[in-house]
DNA sequence: CGAGGCCTTGAACGAAATCAAAGTCAGTGG
DNA sequence: CCACTGACTTTGATTTCGTTCAAGGCCTCG
């Protein structure tokens, strides 16, 4: 029933309590720990990085591509952020389906579902090998008191969050299935950019089923509208691969027109003269 | 084009900074301030509260209806609390559509979109005469390293309020109108009994419009699965009065059964024998 | 009483889901 | 090495749900 079989989830490498001998050296053992300022880098808040910046530290913990990093109704005490790696957050509903939520990457945060009920209320797994950042929510609230910039990251990185939702809430409210898949791919398209990778040409992390239960839509809807956007030259598509061809299409576009294929076919079908042999392409809305 | 012409927004009483007289007099001026304890009251969290309760006081405003709270792009400084009446926050895309993203109503939190980019995101209009609790976001912040349950119902409320628009992510990419509809009205009655009203009857505050809008649909398919709610015996409706008849079966609905009317319609209309006269009812999905 | 929102209902259309069948690819084991 | 398996993807045909377009009714308020 689910797609990645996420296994029983024991970090690659075990959350231990540092060792007295290693306390103060974030680059041993394989570079094992952030300070605040690499935390705040990563979440791009700017970070007045003040005093103690190595008293600081924070634990890195790796997991392996289908493992799971936490389960809905498991108790919550720490908030995760991506240092590398792809990710899904889902909801299961009372059948099992899943519902997917968001697919976090490098320098998105984890768990913060899971502060006011004190029990996480999503599932994250691990699309890829990843290395996230632990933040104990109660040692970062503590160190939010003295820190101040620490505390304004928290609320900064909430309120962020909840504008992505409610960003996803109109996407989903209001526009067409490939608006949605064109808006996915070219707000992709601009994380990788952020993270310095190609916008132009990148590999989906994810199944078509995936990001079709992200977007609201069936697989085969997904899928045939990649290839009709192929189809136009906005992008290329080969299997995971996407090419970004025409990004400002990509953004601006609300519904399709009618394909050349399409429109032949829907005129000889219907007996009339195809006079037009295609539409001009109007990718805009009307209203 | 806006369903409720929004004035230009000053509210009703003004909130100028309090005078020396009336500074430590709550119960002055009909009742204009708070302390900390009613604040979290209003939000349901559990406020072990401690010392000095009187001396942090927070103001109230009122706004009347079609009033705006705030709206898109203005600077940020204040969150409000609704101390009562109704409200709706609504984001305007490229083309000035609205999209409601909540209906808000007693003892929720408005303005947290504010904080990551210290504008608002969104857009908040009372639907009713309101009175609405303010909190300045930086005294707050300043005051929740003193009084950590402040604190702690910051980050409570903003975790509250990610999960909720998770919910809302999960029914919008999953559930057809009618289980959009069942689900909205059973979380509207749940709200009322939470406010001590009843949850059997209840007048809506929003238009068909309005509704349509938060659960992506036209509002046309609103008012038809009121209909059809009304048909089956789950509700009454008259306008804006709704009567919840069986919350249960709202609750857990996903489709609806093909009604008498529409089963013998499709009979005939394709020729076939209208054997049996009406279908189960088969409320609950398969998968 | 008339005007303007708001709501209901019907009919037709269309977008996306569903059902179905191949095709591709990576990994496995003979 | 190659055939086999199983997950994932593509594409086509059909169906269905929800939208769109249209008309009329209802209620409030000036």
């Amino acid at each position: 029933m689910l797609s990645t079989q996420a296994s029983v989830a024991r970090p690659a490498s075990p959350a231990t309590v540092p060792s007295p001998s290693m306390e103060a050296g974030r680059q041993r053992q394989g570079r094992l720990w952030s300070n605040l300022k690499e935390v705040c880098d990563l979440l791009h808040i700017p970070a007045a990085c003040t005093i103690a910046t190595e008293e600081l530290l924070f634990q890195h913990v790796q997991f392996k591509t289908g493992q799971r990093i936490h389960t809905i109704g498991q108790p919550f005490d720490t908030l995760y952020i991506v240092n590398s790696g792809f990710l899904k957050t889902v909801l299961i509903d009372e059948f099992g389906n899943e519902q997917v939520l968001s697919f976090p990457m490098k320098g998105d945060m984890l768990g913060v579902d899971g502060i006011h009920t004190r029990h996480y209320s999503s599932e994250a797994v691990a699309l890829s090998d990843c290395d996230l950042i632990l933040l104990p929510f109660k040692k970062l609230t503590a160190l939010g008191r003295i820190h101040l910039e620490l505390e304004n990251m928290m609320y900064g990185v909430m309120s962020r969050e909840l504008v992505r939702e409610q960003a996803m809430i109109g996407m989903l409210g209001a526009l067409s299935a490939e608006a949605r898949v064109a808006r996915f791919l070219v707000s992709l398209a601009e994380r990788f950019a952020q993270m310095g990778y190609s916008s132009k040409l990148f590999n989906l992390r994810m199944t078509r089923h995936e990001i079709g239960s992200y977007l609201g839509l069936t697989l085969e809807t997904v899928s045939r509208t990649l290839s009709a956007f192929n189809e136009i030259g906005l992008i290329s598509v080969d299997q995971r691969t996407i090419g970004i061809k025409d990004a400002e299409a990509l953004k601006t576009l609300r519904r399709l027109p009618p394909s050349r294929a399409r429109a032949r076919q829907q005129a000889t079908a219907k007996g009339k003269a195809g006079a037009e042999p295609a539409a001009p392409a109007q990718l805009l809305a009307s209203a």
